[in-house]
DNA sequence: TCCAAGTACTAGGACTTCCAACTATCGGTG
DNA sequence: CACCGATAGTTGGAAGTCCTAGTACTTGGA
């Protein structure tokens, strides 16, 4: 255990060794720390249900889609993860017996990923699961999760993560195909 | 390319389903994301050294560090990476010429890893570089930037990332043996 | 109609991370 | 001094991510 915060001495070394101010270089690293403490509290919740952070992503994108089955391609754009990510978390979770692969009906190209019963059963209680323990962001109010969920959200956009389009008003909830 | 946000929309169905605010899973999952966006714009960057954020934080630390050695064991709890993480990262490092093995010179269970002189070199050029890019946190001005930081030092101090110890005075910088 | 360009997914490889298990060594207690 | 628990590091395996390349299919223009 240390006695002392590693960040914050990784910021007077970067000053005093002439590299910067150190300030891009603290917040790079808080977010990659942040990260990996909520990923860790994520998962070690999620192991007892045979699922991680990933897995759970894609079942309650499922969830959420009118017939509870998307391509593995929409599910890749959604959740801004590889397509062979995709492939093997599907993977996966066919394994499981969570997901279904189907043929898409009218494109021979596209496989469709299917939520079973046991899919969606298990979405629900991993869900509660989530919001009971606040998703590991113990020690932060809601004030500060809602500065860091904005100052992202610009970071977000910046980087072209979507670019909104005139044609559908802010209002207007999207839908799935 | 979305048209739409894909968290802000995953916060309308979070609520929509009855599993909660959203408000917890959107930090989250913004986390995350930007998590995603840094590394990436960040390893872009080193890969053209050869490097990855993970080893470049190696050099970097070892660069910072008294005699430009440490043990590996150490390197883990200041990076807090697991102990096999830095096994495999310094196996890449030697493998590049950048760090080499040393026996510690009284305890000969612990492993040194010291910086040569190729790999303190590449360790400023990099540092340079990625202050050029300020850490791929284009988009977040200095304010908005430190709101982050601030937030994930209450995070990351409520998960025991460190603990002060009264004995020894913020003031005084944390030194390497 | 037919071919070229684009799209959807999969295969294989590299990297990082974690876990469990193992070897080697150190240090304190009896 | 001997032993036993703690410490330091490594190995092998699984998961997740990304990249490059490849196959199968669709679409649109010549």
């Amino acid at each position: 255990m240390l006695d002392f915060d590693p960040i914050e001495e990784a910021r007077r070394n970067w000053i005093e060794h002439g590299w910067g101010d150190g300030s891009a270089m603290v917040a790079a690293t808080s977010i990659t720390r942040a990260h990996q403490i909520l990923l860790g509290r994520i998962n070690a919740e999620l192991a007892e249900h045979g699922l991680t952070f990933s897995r759970f992503e894609v079942l309650a994108l499922l969830y959420f889609s009118r017939a509870r089955a998307l391509p593995l391609g929409k599910i890749g754009t959604r959740l801004q993860v590889h397509p062979t990510s995709v492939t093997s978390l599907v993977d996966r979770l066919v394994d499981d017996g969570l997901v279904a692969r189907r043929p898409h009906p009218t494109d021979r190209r596209t496989t469709l990923a299917e939520l079973t019963d046991d899919g969606a059963e298990l979405a629900r209680i991993c869900a509660t699961r989530l919001e009971e323990i606040g998703f590991g962001l113990d020690g932060l109010d809601a004030a500060a999760q809602q500065r860091v969920t904005e100052a992202i959200t610009t970071l977000r956009a910046a980087s072209g993560d979507w670019t909104p389009s005139d044609r559908r008003p802010d209002s207007a909830p999207h839908t799935d195909a």
